[in-house]
RNA sequence: GGAGGAGUAGCGAAGUGGCCAAACGCGGCUGACUGUAACUCAGUUCCUUUCGGUUCGGUGGUUCGAAUCCGCCCUCCUCCA
């Protein structure tokens, strides 16, 4: 099994300067598992690692798509597993570096996709005179199973479930019956982490420091540029929000407010998911000198890698 | 100094004698997650594991029973001086 260095953590603990730093010391290379961050001109409001930051490591998967394109985990699963082959039979480390849990699992473990993804938009409006509790009736005539782990009022995921039997002819449970909960690679996963107080501290000062140098900009220009309002790249935090700025129902300093609290909870979930979802090894970020930790983590992954 | 108004859980805000540990919103906390995932959704939030205990500015009353009625006190706001 090839290995492979994670390293997960909620946004704006270090994750990026911890890859590179990694990589530096082990010969690696970075692949970004972030599913904003795949796309271009979403730069400052991602914290998308720039040019100086990488420090002659390479990163991949950043900036792979337009605004406008869609990714999926699918994508990234495809992506990733190409690249860890491809980094290793160059004799370097390939070393993930995100904070989208599910891409990640998705690229580790034994996830499998029947063919055939479906129309989303086209499924919504094929359903939309069905109410939350209809839809989930729906699905529990179709697949049962799955219509027991859903709520009703998650819409979102009943309506993937119907449109996964529509499309590839089996259900969902049925499909995840004969995949097996493994990992395919022999990976180390290294989660950072703070105390809470502190990372929501240093939330907002990015967030103002992404205000700062030019996100406004960068949002009016995207408008510009994909003047589709159902971008999926749209769903971004810092961008979003923007939105109702631009259309006078708020100022900006509330939309900044609103960022703030969106990458709160978004932190929140992150931790959700890589304390439940995967085997994390965790480390407290010395952010008074980040070179304290980036010692520690390098212990470890050496006698991972040895 | 005078006249009004207001003080309810972390915040905002209902409630105006029993159905009130107190609606609702926000925030917080916890969790779910297999092709939208920076998405979407759920639970929880006075103390206590349970029994139960202590609350609605403070205090003293009225009442079988008070966040709700009465007296006094404190704080804040508006207006008049």
């Amino acid at each position: 099994m090839e290995k492979v260095i994670v390293i997960v953590g909620p946004t704006s603990v270090g994750k990026t300067k911890m890859g590179v730093e990694l990589a530096k010391r082990f010969n690696g290379e970075v692949i970004s598992g972030d599913s904003m961050q795949i796309y271009r001109h979403l730069d400052i409001g991602t914290a998308k690692v720039t040019k100086s930051e990488m420090d002659g490591v390479l990163h991949h998967l950043i900036d792979i798509k337009d605004p406008d394109e869609t990714y999926s985990v699918k994508d990234f699963q495809d992506d990733a597993r190409r690249l860890i082959g491809e980094i290793t039979a160059k004799n370097k480390v390939p070393i993930i570096v995100g904070g989208t849990g599910l891409y990640i699992k998705g690229a580790l473990y034994d996830y499998q996709f029947d063919e055939g993804q479906g129309d989303h938009e086209a499924t919504k409006r094929k359903y939309q005179d069905f109410d939350n509790i209809g839809l989930h009736q729906l699905l529990e005539k179709i697949d049962p199973e799955t219509a027991k782990d859903l709520h009703p009022n998650n819409r979102q995921r009943v309506l993937r479930a119907i449109e996964i039997f529509e499309t590839t002819g089996k259900t969902k449970s049925e499909t995840l019956k004969k995949q097996e909960h493994k990992m395919l690679y022999d990976a180390y996963l290294v989660g950072l982490t703070c105390p809470r107080d502190v990372l929501y501290a240093n939330i907002d000062k990015r967030v103002d420091r992404m205000i700062d140098s030019g996100l406004v900009a960068e949002m009016e220009n995207l408008e510009e540029k994909y003047l589709n309002p159902k971008l999926q790249s749209m769903q971004a935090i810092g961008y979003k929000e923007l939105f109702a700025y631009f259309a006078k129902e708020m100022s900006l300093e509330e939309a900044g407010e609103l960022i703030k609290k969106h990458s709160r909870n978004y932190a929140k979930r992150q931790y959700t998911w890589f304390n439940n979802q995967l085997a994390v090894n965790w480390f407290d970020v010395n952010f008074a000198d980040f070179n304290i930790t980036v010692e520690e983590v390098a212990q470890k992954v050496e006698l991972f890698l040895n």
